[in-house]
DNA sequence: CCTCAATATGACAACCCTGTCACATTTAGT
DNA sequence: ACTAAATGTGACAGGGTTGTCATATTGAGG
């Protein structure tokens, strides 16, 4: 938690710290992001950096608070569910909202792939928590699998990790090239595949 | 290139420094491995490590090349090539042969998922040569499109591009999880999927 | 106006790192 | 045995990093 010195700040001082730390660790892996950085772009002295943070982590998880903050302000209402979704339906939207939020925020985005890169002690235990996502799809998975649309000698769990490889492998792929329209019809395409598969009807014995 | 001095050395010392190395780079990326780290393993002076090597970057590539030609070695007269081979069943052998390859020599694999995760510039110039991998198989997919194997509306280089990313993410998993068998299972069922879909018939519209 | 707490500040210690270089030692050839 | 080249060696310069702390400045209440 930064001190209370820190939120006694004027926003706009505030705001000229995080801007600087999400510069700096937009652009680096947290363990490679330097506090020198942060408060040279920031243009605050050094000393001012640990009245408000106890330390680079302190720093990095107001930094990571933040912005899951901003990320529910956004996407509050605009979760359009219909029942009739099939888990591959939910799965494109999720990809769209993925993709207006890198469109939006590519800065925040990029946080998060740097942190992914990182493997220090401390960004791994964050990262364990992060897996909630997974379940959920599975569970869809199992649900369209009672429903009849997904067949019931297909692995949720390996279908679910399937997706989520591809996910971030599409993801990435947009982040680079930001193909929006060609990366959604790419994504659309991989599904169809894992819908219906690449070989034809006399090759599925 | 290491110098002519290092390729004088007893072939016990030189075998030392190289294991010092393989120690170091698996450990830590290309740009946190320290030489430092390597010498006090390797039990020689500071001096003597830039009388063998120009630099950080001239050890990294010797290292690499031992690596290359250790693999090439090993599988010098395993690849076993069957025309009758889809390209799904090329791509399980060519996974079986990877996980064989990290089987022998765990540490060099670990030393490929650290160069992924680093990306100084030397690094990533040094991995965009990697991509014949890529253009080869999305050749075989070709191939099996006019042998009328895989359907025509397929798009070969999406595909590619599926199998390349699942790929990454079931060798990281078997090199945590080490089940051997379990993968190859996993690995299997996901080819199925690819192959034949995860619907249902009656949704195959 | 004066005092005391809150805040700002940059020099500093302590710890990393890499690459160099003058000097010591060993080895090979005459 | 003597010389010259090859090799071994660790102190050092110059750069980076983080977190601390004594001191200066500011602001608010009596």
């Amino acid at each position: 938690m930064p001190t209370s010195t820190f939120y006694n700040l004027d926003e706009s001082k505030r705001k000229q710290i995080f801007d600087a730390c999400v510069e700096e660790f937009a652009a680096h892996t947290y363990s490679e992001a330097s506090i020198n950085q942060i408060i040279k772009t920031a243009n605050i002295p050094r000393g001012s950096f640990y009245q408000y943070f106890a330390d680079k982590e302190d720093c990095y998880l107001y930094l990571l608070g933040e912005i899951a903050k901003e990320k529910m302000i956004l996407f509050r209402d605009i979760v359009a569910k219909d029942d009739d979704d099939t888990v591959f339906d939910e799965y494109e939207k999720m990809f769209d909202q993925a993709i207006v939020w890198i469109e939006k925020k590519p800065q925040y985005y990029q946080i998060g792939i740097k942190m992914d890169m990182d493997n220090s002690e401390f960004i791994r235990k964050l990262l364990k928590g992060n897996q909630a996502g997974l379940d959920y799809f599975a569970s869809l998975i199992k649900r369209d699998q009672d429903r009849g649309i997904i067949r019931k000698d297909v692995d949720a769990d390996v279908l679910t990790e399937m997706l989520f490889s591809i996910n971030r492998t599409a993801l990435m792929n947009f982040f680079y090239k930001r193909d929006f329209e060609g990366m959604k019809k790419q994504l659309h395409h991989i599904l169809e595949i894992i819908r219906k598969g690449s070989t034809t009807e006399e090759n599925h014995v």
